[in-house]
Order: C-alpha cells, then sequence, then structure tokens
DNA sequence: TTGTTAATTAACGTAAGTGATAATTAAGTA
DNA sequence: TACTTAATTATCACTTACGTTAATTAACAA
C-alpha cells in the first residue's frame, strides 16, 4: 500500500510544511533552529515525530541537538504522483518522467 | 497567503485522495460513480465537500447528479512546490520548470 | 557534583475529523 | 399526484490532532 496520503497528511499542517520548506532550503537544521515562535517546543517535537513517522524527515544526534534533514525520496514520490498524471497536462511534461529517473 | 498546506491536508485521507486519482484517471465523474463501497454516501458527501472547499475539484450540476472533475491548478500547484526545491535533485530538473510553463 | 542547555515525554483540555443513521431536498418517472 | 433516484444536510458518537504546562532525560560545563 502507498503512504502517499500519510506523506500528503504530515504536509497539511502548516507549521509542518514550513519546516520541510526550511530544511529544503537550509538543508540539515537543529530542532532549536527550526523552532517557530508561534508554538511551544513540545509542540514542535511532536510535528518532528510526525515528519519521522511519515518518513519525510530523519533525525540524526549530536550531542543534546537534534539534527533533522529532509529525505529526497519522499519529495520525488510526490513528484512522481504528480507526474503519472501528467496527460491531464496535455502530454507535456513527458520529459520530467527522465529527469526523475536520473536523480535517482 | 499560501493554500498549499490546506491541498496537503485535503488529500491527506486515502478516500479523498483514491477519489482524486480516480478524477485524473477517468475525467469528469458522478458522486455516484464515485461511490467508495467501505464509505457511505454522506461520508463521501463531505469529502467532496471538503475536496471542492481546498480548490482541488469543481462540481458541476445535471439534473439530480453532481458531476465532479479536477481542476488542474490545483495538481500544478503541487508540480510546481516541488519543483522550488528542485536543487535538492541537484539541479537535473531544470527542464520540468518550461514544461509545467507550457502547461498553463 | 551542581547547574545549564536541548529536546523530549507525560498529562490534560479542547477543537477538528470521520463515520453512521435518519431526515431532507431536488429532479426525474409512472 | 405519488414513487423513485441522487445527493446532501442534520444529528450524534467516537477518535485523532494540536496546543499548553510540568516533568523528565541526556549531554555538556563550572
Amino acid at each position: 500500500m502507498s503512504q502517499l496520503p500519510t506523506t500528503f497528511a504530515a504536509l497539511g499542517n502548516a507549521t509542518r510544511l514550513a519546516i520541510v520548506e526550511r530544511l529544503l532550503a537550509e538543508g540539515e537544521l537543529s530542532a532549536g533552529a527550526l523552532q517557530a515562535d508561534s508554538v511551544t517546543p513540545p509542540a514542535m517535537s511532536r510535528h518532528f515525530k510526525v515528519l519521522r513517522e511519515a518518513g519525510i524527515v530523519v533525525q540524526r544526534v549530536d550531542a543534546q541537538r537534534r539534527l533533522y534533514s529532509v529525505k529526497p525520496e519522499a519529495v520525488q514520490a510526490i513528484g512522481e504522483w504528480v507526474l503519472n498524471f501528467r496527460e491531464f497536462w496535455a502530454g507535456s511534461l513527458d520529459r520530467l518522467d527522465a529527469a526523475l529517473k536520473d536523480a535517482k
């Protein structure tokens, strides 16, 4: 069974999407560096857990710090889902198919 | 403000993702044709509402029937979100950028 | 050892999501 | 006018999601 619904659900929260976008833009960051002003650390911690369990991020331990980064496969899976329906885009996206394969 | 979290949240449910996938693969379908065995019609109806309010599908009325179809922009927005981080894919997806623009 | 920093887990309250059955609306059809 | 079909809205029950404060774990520093 596909875990795409789980992936989408995890990204279906503004705080978590912002976390993922920062990690994609800036690379590996600690929980503290990702801390949002609008939410408390415990709440952030549970958002990280949701992202981990959805297979979107991985955690690396460095002393007291927890360093997070995005798993490329997760974002790639979304890209491929969009591509599966490329006929919908007037068949103009076939080039992406090869591009995604190259990235593997 | 972006409505991407709303889009992802709407697709973060297996029943709704299945609805969207059928509409993408088969085109416009009625609520009845989309009816899943595992859920009751009222539940399906509310799933349609979530998808409508997220801007993912549009409803067209034909007598007693409600015909649904996917809004291309919604899927396109997801594709563009993935592309925004194409550096993450080793910069190999630049061709998709043009492809998505062509589809507009 | 004691204190500080970083992050998580525990416990709790409240809001939102999801499902069911029953009732309602609206449009055909006999 | 009934009757049937298609779908939605109303109501209710239950679960999950999300946020808070307090407590705990783990690692480093004085």
